[in-house]
DNA sequence: TAGATTGTTAATCGATTAACAATC
DNA sequence: TAGATTGTTAATCGATTAACAATC
């Protein structure tokens, strides 16, 4: 049970996680893998292969608890653990991100921010102080940080990326939009390609009305 | 050529793209499988069997011209077009699209902002106009608008899609971090759940320090 | 107990990789 | 021409679906 779970997998964990908790919030207490694939639009058969990955949480001729069923994906997911974050660059996808992402909700905790604008270091944003980037590397080694979040720009991506890496952070959730070069062993990143997205969305769009989503 | 495209492929296409700007950026004009692969992180053969999905553009025994190549694969995307695009609600991350987002390299074009906030509307955002969210539905049909951006709170999303796509919208470019109800035919949707994203970056980063990225 | 539904194995399907003949 | 590299077919691999025995 702990030989290697596939990439498709963890992909989908949490969505299962998204539509566990509405079903929660509508007070479902159990379901079937049958019906949850027919609310998600997958098939069943996935369902089930996809929870035994981790183990038995279903009972047969019953369902699946609602509840503990999205305690053990989060479990999975290690939802538990609050990963220290920083935010690095506080243009205004950096400052979204402070003020309206959920980090607690995804395992993690926003601990700082980084930026070089003289008007905005040394003030705070949402709960988080404002840091000047000389101070990340320090920073990040002194406050075991584990994730660096990069919303500067493209072309010092690779250069803070580098820098946090080798003050300690194991993971990158990068948003510049182009694909990192720094590649640690041990280091997981995250590339969130927004332009990606949106030419996906388009080549659908144009196809034959076609469908698509995730 | 025309059978049908696998998703797989669909979203690679974009990637291709980034790396052979990339490529020209630097000066190079032709470039093999090979090469290309080992840059990317991909075998030859995939690249060469991706890109035979569209049509023939490489010349054996040569390799292939980096920006023929890439024009094509912005053609099968359709890049050449504008879509028409509006964004719906103006808070930090709507703010963050409208302000620093590229649409113009992906084929698209901002053309208008609504929210409900009075001190917004009636002001513009970038080079667009911000206007009241009643007016949404005239302004989509009056200006033949063809995707609508969500970057509203979740509770509002159902309705705004709704009413987006009742007015003529063909695609949606979700960022409520809720999967969408609506699901008219014909309708393309692209769910952003950058929370996904940052739970699968948890995952990896706590397992055997494991990579992963795209 | 009978009915339902899981866990899990087997079958199918699709995607990736390898191989090689065509050809520039 | 000889060398390189594509386009494309065949082989492999993995992921999804179907089936069914185990069991609650």
């Amino acid at each position: 049970m702990n030989y290697k779970i596939s990439n498709n997998v963890i992909k989908r964990l949490p969505r299962y996680i998204r539509y566990l908790d509405l079903l929660a919030s509508e007070g479902v207490q159990k379901v079937s893998s049958g019906e949850l694939g027919s609310i998600m639009g997958i098939t069943a058969s996935q369902i089930r292969q996809d929870l035994n990955c981790f183990g038995g949480f279903g009972q047969q001729g019953y369902g699946y608890n609602v509840a503990q069923l999205r305690d053990g994906i989060a479990a999975a997911l290690g939802m538990g653990d609050r990963l220290r974050a920083v935010i690095i660059g506080l243009g205004n996808l950096g400052k979204a991100l402070a003020l309206n992402f959920r980090f607690e909700e995804c395992g993690a905790e926003l601990v700082a921010a980084f930026d070089v604008d003289p008007d905005k270091v040394g003030k705070s944003i949402g709960a988080v102080p404002v840091l000047h980037v000389s101070e990340l590397e320090s920073f990040i080694r002194d406050n075991a940080v584990d994730v660096a979040v990069l919303t500067l720009p493209q072309s010092m991506a690779d250069g803070a990326a580098a820098c946090a890496v080798g003050a300690g952070v194991r993971g990158i959730w990068n948003f510049t939009g182009k694909d990192l070069g720094v590649e640690l062993p041990g280091t997981s990143i995250e590339n969130v390609h927004l332009s990606d997205s949106l030419l996906t969305l388009g080549y659908y769009l144009r196809s034959d009305g076609g469908k698509e989503t995730r």
